[in-house]
DNA sequence: CTCAGTGCAAAAGCTTTGCATAATA
DNA sequence: TATTATGCAAAGCTTTTGCACTGAG
């Protein structure tokens, strides 16, 4: 069985178990994602999805987004102020540096929550639900082509 | 000689360099953001700015922050999605971890810039101009108040 | 006096929402 | 068949911009 369709699995059940329908436009949505290897904001999501789907609506973009997210399928990552990223659910903690001139994301592996735990004292008793490191620069060819 | 007094010659100096005018306007939203001990976002500076010049306009308070950020007096953080919140800028490298049910802000130092440096060797090259740690979760008070 | 800065109103950009229709379970 | 989800259009919110006027240097 290929992956593609274990992972259709995945999400029946996930959709299944709360409740929710399986339409074509959710499951178009994230394999939209799933493909988009790097990280799609709304936008992009929704121009990759019409060309399979003409008819696909920005809003359902949005709902789908948010409803994916909420079952913990869908990441949402914050590269900038003006949109929202997505990418598939990581199964391990890791944050993104974006070059701020070709827009190439470099993912790290850091786990910053048990680090905080451990070191930071009036975080001990919180419980913490998200975390997030935003780096921004320049990659080494876009510092070139700045001079 | 207050730190108030030296703070607004500070404020004055660096404008000045910039051979930018020191106006009324710009000292009282700095001197909000001063006080607000907290972390306004602009709404919030914007409304305090006009408790003392009920004239001033939301445009204004926006176009001060930008100035004030290039400038380096003010630092833009992002507690949430929806707006950016603004803090004097600190001279030692912090991060934040936000309380979703209060608000409660902690602060705490990391020299994430210098960790990722070191240890991520696709970063060694780039040019990191900003880095911002975004943790959320919900305090103490917070998490009993939930049950 | 001159040009940067301000206030006001309008626009822009991303995201959400109301409502009738279509599709899933 | 009973709801849930969708499409479309309109509204919402934060932030930006154009323009004439004001005020700092």
């Amino acid at each position: 069985m290929g992956s593609k369709t274990k992972s259709l699995e995945n999400t029946h059940r996930a959709l299944n178990v709360s409740g929710l329908r399986v339409t074509s436009q959710r499951a178009l949505i994230l394999e939209v994602i799933r493909h988009g290897q790097g990280h799609l904001d709304a936008d992009e999501v929704y121009r990759q999805a019409r060309k399979k789907q003409p008819r696909l609506s920005l809003s359902t973009v949005y709902r789908s987004l948010q409803t994916l997210k909420k079952l913990g399928l869908v990441e949402e990552v914050h590269f900038d102020e003006a949109h929202h990223h997505y990418e598939i659910k990581p199964s391990t903690e890791h944050h993104h540096l974006v070059c701020l001139g070709c827009g190439k994301v470099i993912e790290f592996r850091y786990p910053l929550t048990r680090y905080v735990k451990r070191n930071i004292p009036e975080a001990k008793d919180f419980e913490i639900t998200g975390s997030e490191i935003r780096m921004t620069g320049y990659c080494p060819r876009c510092q070139e082509s700045k001079k």
